[in-house]
DNA sequence: AATGAATGAGTCTTCATTCAT
DNA sequence: CATGAATGAAGACTCATTCAT
């Protein structure tokens, strides 16, 4: 009996979690995580504020469990392992198109997670962690490897990389500020931003 | 009588604004601007709790000022008249460098002021005004004017005028959550972020 | 079909209800009435929170029940009508050897009970119509038919007799608080005890 | 300047710890630790309940604190070492005397720890060892010296130790649950408690 | 102008109790 | 009857702000 109710439960039990999950990344998103109450998200979900602490410890681990989520999404390796065998152009695309479209699904909760991650130790080694530096460490790989075939310009992989990394998260916190240009023209970014990384501004030809 | 003390009161006074904004900019960085209470800030001060109110309206009001203080040092415009008479690549390294000096300088003021900056719509929109919008106009007019003279190559402007400056916050961003390459190759980013954006990554030529 | 379902159903109700005691009386003697709670209790008893509610009106009906069920124990008048008959030092070593049993066999009720008693008007009346008062009247009475024959000194007789009820209440709460000596002496107290109380600690004769 | 201020700080530091050690107390003494809100507790200490945070880490600090106070009231030692050198009914009466009026004068602060220190570990501990235990050692003492010097009868000294503390203790209690009696007769109590103790109850002497 | 004790509104969290299944 | 998820009132504690000295 119990038998074919647990799975059951468990669904429920999910179903519960994403739910109250949703309404804490929508109000932390709005409002920041330290100005959001129990109570407004208790609100936003349409729970009572006791049922939140029959799914998570604490508000702390709401924030923890909306990235622990976004973790489950993200996932480097298999996206790319495809890309890797690109010429160095499709790679940079592919990434890009990868990225942009992961800041823009999860827009939300990057904008909830983000700034209390500047802030909070563990949010921030598990964001460093998860999300900055396997797709550095990958883009490195990449780098140094494109750089002996003599695709890439002999630039300095660590800073290189760094800085298209940069660029990601850089656009992402400009979209967060409220930068029209790029709340349109999101989907127009990865092909401007591959023509920029790949061919450079300079109109001269490479000596 | 007054007179005379008017200026050295305004000095005095304003040393200790700074006094206060310091300890304040100092303990907001480290914890958070949230998480730091009034008596920290006092303690880091060396000054009593009361005092903070004698020379400030709230707790907000620092971080506001902290900003302020910020602005104040900022100057896009004097810096770059000079940086528009030089070629494309004197220009961009020319930002770069200015860039670059800006974040370390104000190292502990920008790590104070982002995170809250993200949250809170006030400061973001003095920051955004004030920090991130003239260099993008300041870089989509020079942008244009280069691709109509043939200096750049033919890119989308406002894109590619906002990808480079979010490359400008994304590394302030990656050195915030403590990656030790930035930190120790700082001063040689300007070259390699000018070498990256100007020439891009390709090695041939463009057709 | 009830009429006969009746008395095996008022068995498996009387059953489960003290299932549910047994658990709160241990986890009360253990943490505390305040310290624990429902869910801690519904644990122990191998059952649901709710199902405590089918039984009980509330956490506090609990205590109530707990006492009530020592009261049931309890029946000083049965074990010491005996006794009556006795010599004075035959009665009080029974009235010591009952109250030191009652003590020890139910411990962990009396544990559970008397900290809340002190404080709980309700509990307080209860405990003290049904255990203390009785065992005073009685020995009060006992004690100036004592006196009057001759057999006991010219002692104050409430006073006298409530000493000896203070002296039971009080070794209680010394095991309570975790003396060692009495719990392993446990069963040498009567004996010792009514040394003490019969002939007194002077080695001289009374003149 | 401030070297003057110090002990007067001191003292008002002191005497705002005391006001609200006293209204703690009363209102615990009333309705038990747990049922009293620090609401009103600040209410009863005439103060804002932020203010009790200034002077105690929590509601449980108070009831520590205010045990510690009545620690540093007791002093067995002292009292007793005259008491020592007396015949043995005038060792006891001092010891009895000494306690009652301990009781008498501390009846609140005792009232309000008594039963959560029933339920304390921390608060058990420190009342066993500070308030318990050394009576007992002191008196075991004692008894051992006076059997062997033949004043006292060769009772059990730990269990009539125990018994004789507990009469004391068991006492206390009857008065917290509302014994009239011993109430209004209190001061009577050390004289009937000794001759009870000291001569027993029997009127035949002993063989 | 400086101080820091006092304030009390605001928040997270707990947990006894209810009730739909 | 049994269950346990949902509830929300209640309470301990924090901390920005005030103000008498």
């Amino acid at each position: 009996m119990a038998g074919a109710q647990d799975p059951i439960r468990q669904q429920l039990i999910e179903a519960r979690r994403n739910q109250i999950l949703d309404a804490a990344a929508k109000v932390f998103a709005a409002k920041g995580f330290h100005r959001t109450t129990t109570k407004q998200i208790a609100s936003e979900a349409g729970v009572a504020e006791g049922t939140i602490y029959n799914y998570f410890d604490s508000k702390g681990d709401l924030l923890i469990s909306i990235m622990m989520r976004l973790s489950a999404v993200e996932d480097v390796g298999m996206e790319l392992a495809e890309a890797l065998n690109r010429d160095a152009r499709g790679f940079l695309l592919a990434i890009a198109r990868h990225r942009m479209a992961l800041i823009a699904q999860n827009y939300e909760t990057l904008k909830a997670v983000l700034p209390e991650m500047l802030v909070n130790p563990d949010l921030r080694d598990e964001f460093y962690s998860r999300f900055a530096q396997p797709l550095v460490t990958l883009l490195e790989q990449y780098v140094r490897a494109r750089v002996e075939s003599g695709d890439v310009r002999p630039v300095d992989p660590p800073l290189t990389v760094r800085s298209v990394q940069a660029t990601f998260i850089g656009l992402m916190i400009l979209r967060f500020l409220g930068d029209n240009v790029l709340a349109s023209e999101w989907n127009e970014l990865p092909e401007a931003l591959v023509d920029l990384l790949f061919n450079g501004l300079s109109a001269e030809e490479a000596a």
